[in-house]
DNA sequence: GACCTGCTGCGGCCTG
């Protein structure tokens, strides 16, 4: 009789195991646990899957067997017989494995896999899942029994830690599996992860755990955060990557290509022609406007394809998800537009072509979206940039270079998030209680908390028990009480139901759903769009002209609409910088065009471009920073480019801005994108003389901390930070489902928290990690330390200016989005680019020279002439700038400074 | 609360 055997599971199917699946088989038959790295669709699901069947069914037979045997011995394990009766379900083996997912759709993608080799190997065991898709029925049998093997989320799990049998139903787990290790590990999700898998290996000491993994720059960081630290465990390296290629889309006229812009919609005659060309395609866009905008684009250009195109992100209703996912599935849709929601998920698309309209931002995210072509055999994977701007050009080239290197960025791990152990110890207190020294030992056993002071730990204890120090008055925060055996519990029903209702870590703005009067509910949209729409008005949303009827409990209401020029909804979502390894690849593309090496498609593209730049001002490169002055009627404006990615250009810009005022008090309006920043003030600035003094680099990192956080209004950034922070520390109760609470009510109370704690409990450990988490996720302090390290080291090569330079335009335009709507912007800017263009053409040159001498030159005052129009004068002080989520960014002059 | 270009992801109540 034969067992669980993979390699004949395989055989029967005519695949070979890889010999990565073998290393896991063998790995997981001595019960070890370790981490898998392999690219999508490569068969790592069934590697773990089929070895964790064969390890865990004859645990006791299989350990004497790996004991025995030597390292070479065959992984072809045979087990007795496995009670193979098809009605033993009611009575299947309990709950042995937990498989980790990071969406419900993949869980439930991969519960489907994980059955066919389970009816076959394992007829005595069930599977199911649990998350919130799971329904009321489904819930209640799982309530009564766990399936043997249960596919979940991080949150589902969480929960499941929180019900008072947990130990028990639980602690029967042998094997946690974490698929996409690498989309949890950067975040807060990936921390409850970890504490949830420290809970269930104490609850069962041999618990083998396995993650798997894309393509990261930190594996072994990877490795060890999901194991814990001071655990052994085994890398598995799957199948190498398959052939992939980078290329661009050139535009035809690249003379006549934007310097500036983000749309990219002049490359919409290529974008249609490449997806005629090909089989189903993929366009990737940055931002959710911007695939409607494109879908939008796409169809009126080729009205025909009306039913074969369409549009996927992560505001449109899950409906109409999947019926968008199940047409590229079955092969129907010849396009779809999307965002980052098709990055993982919906197994084997068989996707042939994949473009990404501007900039991919990361080697990583890159590979990513190009594994999703070229799933036939022996194709390649490939990934068509279309740029948006001149500059991003040069971004393709640079992407493919790095990936050749096998240049990929880093993901870095969050520490000590005290906001998400405070959830966890109302999770476990409601989980069966727990005694505070064991519990410590617990949490010091993951990676996040290992190095978690007694201090902060017993800061913890006391904000569950009794809300701190300010919050003492108020019984809703007296969570977790000690009983008289001094164990924790939430004897408190109503704060325990409060509690699972709040667990989880994503924190997201209170946005509105979109429903057609009497129909389908098409997605949401932010509650602020739509607080700017009145009845009548109408927008584009899901690919839909809609026109909104009225707005009533959180639900705006619309119907078709026809004709009118419609807004489109902006969301505010997260702003990726441009990635250290892609902006330092850009900045080599540079240095090879400086030398004039135009090696690739790219750069012979973007020849003329760089040639302007050149002439007009230089080239930045690694040992070179470039800075320009230009003086208009506005002001003086220092364009300064250290290529760092725009969290670091605006901490950059405030800080030099701050240094400056600090000798002359100024007025500095900023202006950042992924390559520089702008600092404007009104009056005449000498930046040749004071430039090389404010950049020098700080005595300490600490000092320089503390001067960006002096420079910026460090505290309302901070407070934003602190709303997220308060949340998943359970402080601000998001309401019942359905019962959408407005974001005005949501921010009403963590701004209450946020004052009563700097007031009356000014120690709170949660406001400081609120100022830790501005530091270091927005406004990447570490990299900004590098960023102004590397300065130093450069080269300055200061050029002043007759009018703005290739790379100096971009930032002018991003600019003057915040003074006018965009009709008046595209105007204005359209003017300015007939005006440069003519400057740029070949003849002018010269004549770019000898308007020098002649500063009243036809073009020059033209160019003024534009400017003027903006209107930036002195009682009209830009104020903000536009996409940083940030408030004001005027520099006040500080008090003058007291003598020496 | 502030953004106007700005991604993705989760969870949960009540009653019989």
């Amino acid at each position: 009789m034969k067992g669980p055997n993979a390699t004949a599971w395989l055989a029967a199917r005519d695949w070979k195991p890889f010999a990565f699946q073998r290393q896991v088989w063998t790995a997981m038959a001595r019960g070890q646990s370790g981490l898998l790295h392999a690219t999508t669709g490569s068969g790592k699901t069934f590697a773990v899957w089929l070895g964790a069947l064969q390890a865990l069914i004859d645990a006791k037979r299989l350990k004497a067997d790996a004991a025995n045997s030597s390292k070479t011995a065959s992984t072809e394990i045979v087990v007795p017989d496995a009670h193979p009766n098809p009605h033993a379900q009611p009575n299947a083996a309990p709950l042995t494995v937990i498989w980790i997912t990071p969406m419900r759709a993949l869980a439930a993608d991969t519960l489907r896999a994980l059955k066919e080799p389970l009816t076959e190997m394992a007829p005595h065991w069930s599977a199911g899942a649990r998350s919130g898709d799971t329904t009321s029925g489904e819930r209640s049998a799982q309530d009564r029994r766990l399936p043997t093997v249960l596919v979940t989320t991080p949150e589902s799990l969480s929960v499941l830690l929180s019900r008072a049998d947990a130990a028990d139903n639980l602690g029967r787990a042998r094997l946690v599996v974490v698929d996409e290790w690498h989309e949890l590990m950067g975040n807060k999700r990936g921390v409850q992860t970890q504490l949830a898998v420290a809970r269930l290996r104490h609850l069962n000491a041999d618990l083998m755990v396995w993650g798997m993994s894309a393509t990261l720059g930190n594996l072994d960081v990877a490795q060890h955060t999901l194991l814990g630290p001071g655990r052994d465990g085994v890398l598995v390296q799957g199948k190498t990557p398959k052939r992939l290629t980078v290329d661009t889309l050139l535009p035809p006229r690249t003379d006549r290509f934007p310097w500036a812009g983000h749309l990219g919609i002049s490359m919409l005659p290529q974008v249609v022609e490449e997806i005629e060309r090909s089989g189903n395609t993929l366009v990737f866009t940055n931002t959710r406007s911007q695939a409607e905008l494109w879908y939008q684009a796409l169809l009126d250009a080729r009205p025909d394809w009306a039913g074969l195109i369409a549009l996927h992100h992560g505001s449109l209703d899950h409906g109409v998800r999947e019926w968008v996912e199940a047409g590229l599935k079955s092969g129907a849709l010849r396009a779809v537009v999307c965002t980052s929601s098709l990055d993982l998920g919906v197994d084997f698309l068989p996707v042939e072509r994949v473009l990404q309209i501007g900039s991919p931002k990361g080697i990583a995210r890159l590979l990513q979206r190009a594994g999703r072509s070229g799933h036939a055999p022996g194709r390649p994977s490939r990934i068509t940039i279309v740029p948006t701007h001149a500059l991003e050009l040069i971004e393709g080239a640079a992407a493919r270079d790095a990936v050749a290197a096998g240049h990929i960025e880093a993901r870095e791990v969050p520490q000590q998030p005290l906001d998400v152990l405070v959830q966890h110890l109302v999770t476990v207190a409601l989980g069966g209680g727990f005694m505070p020294e064991a519990l410590l030992h617990e949490v010091r056993s993951t990676a996040a908390y290992a190095q978690l002071s007694d201090a902060d730990w017993a800061w913890c204890l006391a904000f569950v028990r009794q809300g701190g120090e300010a919050l003492g008055a108020y019984p809703d925060f007296h969570r977790v009480q000690v009983d008289a055996n001094g164990v924790w519990r939430v004897p408190d029903a109503r704060l325990a139901r409060r509690h699972r209702m709040n667990i989880g870590t994503i924190v997201s703005d209170a946005s509105m759903a979109v429903q057609f009067v009497g129909g389908a509910r098409l997605g949401q949209v932010e509650e602020s769009f739509a607080a700017r729409l009145k009845p009548g008005d109408c927008f584009l949303f899901a690919g839909r002209l809609l026109e909104l009827v009225r707005v009533h409990e959180m639900t705006a209401w619309v119907r078709r609409a026809q004709g009118q020029r419609p807004a489109v909804p902006r969301w505010n979502g997260g702003k990726m910088p441009l990635s250290t390894t892609l902006a330092d690849a850009v900045v080599d593309q540079l240095e090879l065009a400086a030398d004039g090496r135009h090696s690739s498609p790219e750069l012979r593209a973007a020849k003329d471009l760089l040639a302007v730049q050149s002439e007009w001002s230089a080239l930045p490169t690694r040992h070179h920073l470039l800075a320009e002055v230009l003086h208009s009627r506005e002001g003086t404006h220092l364009f300064l480019y250290p290529f760092a990615g725009r969290h670091v250009h605006l901490g950059l810009g405030g800080l030099i801005a701050w240094r400056v005022a600090r000798h002359s008090p100024t007025t500095f309006s900023i202006a950042v994108n992924d390559y520089g920043f702008e600092l404007l003030s009104p009056t005449h600035t000498d930046w040749a003389e004071l430039l090389p003094q404010v950049l020098r680099n700080a005595e300490s990192d600490k000092a320089l901390q503390q001067e960006v956080l002096d420079s910026l209004n460090a505290g309302e950034l901070a407070q934003r930070r602190f709303r997220e922070i308060a949340r998943v520390a359970g402080l601000v109760f998001q309401g019942h489902p359905g019962e959408q609470r407005s974001s005005r009510q949501l921010q009403a109370s963590s701004r209450l928290f946020w004052e009563v704690f700097r007031q009356y409990d000014p120690g709170n450990r949660l406001l400081h990690q609120a100022e830790q988490e501005l530091l270091a996720l927005e406004l990447d302090m570490a990299r900004l330390q590098t960023a102004l390290a590397r300065m130093n080291q450069q080269t300055l090569m200061l050029h002043t200016l007759e009018r703005p330079t290739p790379f100096a335009f971009p930032l002018m335009v991003e600019r003057f989005r915040e003074k006018f709507s965009n009709e008046n912007v595209a105007q204005r800017i359209a003017r300015m680019v007939a005006q440069l263009e003519k400057a740029a053409d070949g003849p002018s040159r010269r004549k770019a020279r000898d308007k020098s001498q002649s500063p009243e030159g036809e073009d020059e005052g033209d160019v003024q002439a534009v400017l003027d129009t903006l209107d930036f004068g002195r009682d009209s002080p830009v104020s903000r700038r536009t996409g940083d989520r940030r408030p004001r960014r005027e520099r006040k002059p500080p008090r003058p400074l007291p003598p020496l």
